[in-house]
DNA sequence: AATGAATGAGTCTTCATTCAT
DNA sequence: GATGAATGAAGACTCATTCAT
């Protein structure tokens, strides 16, 4: 890899392969929007490596220098758009608001982003499991950092004593079936029962009906209520 | 010509058929039993008909004598699996016996069922969505017979009027999840925690914790005890 | 040939060995009548030997019992309506008629057969060189046998010492060909100008064209006249 | 995004699908060459992909690059085969030549080019009909075209009044007839009989015999009378 | 550095033939 | 004696991967 004229010109080299790195990473994830929006089209199985070449504007070559195979490129379309949605989440979510507000937010920058992104959403919930016990995994740890935030709810429940044990993991599962069932039949749209059904879902446990119909009513933004 | 010979065959080639199919049927029930552990353990991607024919000691033509091919083998398969689970489980619940003893028998038997059959399992939870939207619609449509099944249990709870909507769509939801997961990384076995989690799960929310311990205290059938 | 039962009970095994042939060879002619059918209908290239059975209305052991396999049982159908054909012609052709009655009614009797049975045309003159250089063979030595009859037209040719050599042959290639055009692009029907063609490319160069006209206008029987 | 290097690589593809498409056409003639041998060899029926391949020195997946499969590869090899005695037809028969004589020299450059590539003469003469009706239609249509240069021999003809209606597709396909068989049972050589023979086929109606050896006598070319 | 032509292992599927019933 | 279920060799074709240019 490393060939002679580099050593020969050491310092710029160094700067050189870091470019060069920068510009790789680039290209792969060039390559990797372009091949998700393949295998959420034509799922896993059938997706060819000439399918994703050709939608990347690649060379087959280029393509093996970016990525080890075609495993390993769905594992990457992976984590890229898990990656994504978890930042996204993240900058969504107003850390000092009181935790229903927080759940709010976060449910809704989900939807949208689910709804802006249909290949990104299809890939991570529906497609998951066809790449492999590796991206399942992957899938799995980041749920796992979720089950925390929700249990924070307990907190500010009026009926903490009663709550199940295994509640936020009951709560997650039921989400991402409810989700994955919208996604896998081509109903998830930006209609506002969707966001109130999702909602519902997340918070009733914790509130109650009446308590989280009264935060809906509340409508804590102005571009929540626009968009749903 | 020659039309005596067709005419003395005919009659017996109906009875024939009737003997014919049901050879047949019987062979693909035998064969779909050995696909069902290959599916499972390779995944329908990385199958072949090499592994099921080789699985089932059949020749290739006989399987497609039997299968119109590799999907149609996997959807029977599917339904196959299915089929007994929810033969296993009407038999399993008691109808007369008050709801939570239900919900107990049906869960105890459900679980008892993947235990004893790993492979079924798999196929039916983790597999479903590789081989396509029909599996998956299927699968579908038997949890929305379960659905109203569980909305019974309002009759029976304390705390009726406060439970979510989506309550019971959310639980199966989570219990899906708590199963595939649990069997997607091997997880599943027949341990007490499995067992009074899945319970938990689905019965906290209708009687609150201390009802479904209670339940499970009163033990209701022996067996149950001896097994989980 | 003759095993050692035979040997102990000679002369009923004898009658019974006979009739048991007899039963064979009559199987054997249903089953290549349908064969002939199956062959024409789908080529020999795509003709199974389940289409066959189907067919014929017989089992696959039968089948075998009956041929050797595909090829043979392709060679037998060839040579059956070869000698049907052969026969039929004999039969048709007045041995004391002049020559070009002679012709006349051979060539008529040729075309009607052709019509009559559009199969057994298409086996021999198209489907016959797919089976293999063995009927090929056949067939050309049919028509060696036909080459002296024809030969004999010389001595009531007008023109006979300025008769090509080849004469003949190239006569025989011309019907023959003229023939497999008109079978494969499904021309080979009962119009008059069929037969009048036929009749002028055999006799033309004999007679001449007003010869070959006069005999035509003279239209010896009066079941050619109808049916052409 | 990174849009650049498409519309840079734009303008060269350009130029590049064109040598692109030179090589293709270049490789699939290749392949064709071997492919015309394979068939000549062992008939379309028994010819398999890979004895071509093997013959070619090209990858399964090469062949399939160039040819639509087994079919279009036969109907490719059938018409370059076609298309190149066309070519060297044209080019051997001096335009400006009495008729006979341009007929002499056809029939010589065509009984060379059958010598001198049996492969090419089989498959043209012998397997058109193995490959379906296409191939049989492009032959016939190629033979239409032969027709009326034949029929131009009637204005030299002494005898043209007395020329049967139908002589010239008698003729040709006499002609057909009489290289298929020679062809079918290898007899296809380049002793003097077999040029001499075809000669008098075609010319003897026109000329007479004693014409035709006239001819003959002259001999015309001297390479002529050299290979035969 | 990037390309895409070439490869060939591996897939599904068909069908002539055998043999137990 | 007849049947047709079972076999598996062999076929056409696909596609992930390599490598010369």
């Amino acid at each position: 890899m490393a060939s002679l004229p580099e050593q020969l010109s050491a310092e710029p080299a160094g700067r050189h392969d870091l470019s060069r790195e920068l510009i790789a990473a680039h290209q792969r994830d060039r390559v990797a929007d372009a091949a998700i929006e393949v295998f959420a089209k034509r799922g896993y199985l059938s997706t060819t490596i000439d399918h994703i070449v050709a939608a990347a504007h690649v060379g087959v070559g280029s393509f093996y220098e970016l990525f080890d195979g075609k495993e390993d490129c769905f594992l990457r379309c992976f984590d890229r758009a898990l990656a994504r949605g978890r930042e996204l989440l993240s900058a969504a979510v107003p850390s000092a608001a009181p935790w229903p507000e927080q759940v709010y937010a976060a449910l809704h920058a989900l939807l949208d982003l689910l709804v802006a992104e249909p290949p990104a959403a299809r890939l991570v919930l529906v497609e998951a499991q066809t790449g492999g016990p590796k991206a399942l995994a992957r899938f799995e740890s980041t749920l796992d950092t979720i089950t925390p935030l929700l249990r924070r709810g307990r907190a500010v429940s009026p009926v903490a004593d009663e709550l199940p044990a295994m509640l936020e993991e009951a709560t997650l599962g039921g989400l991402v079936w409810f989700l994955q069932q919208r996604i896998a039949f081509g109903e998830l749209d930006a209609g506002p029962t969707l966001f109130a059904d999702a909602l519902g879902l997340v918070l009733d446990p914790y509130l109650g009906e009446t308590g989280t119909a009264a935060l809906i009513a509340a409508a804590p933004s102005p571009a929540v209520a626009d968009s749903f």
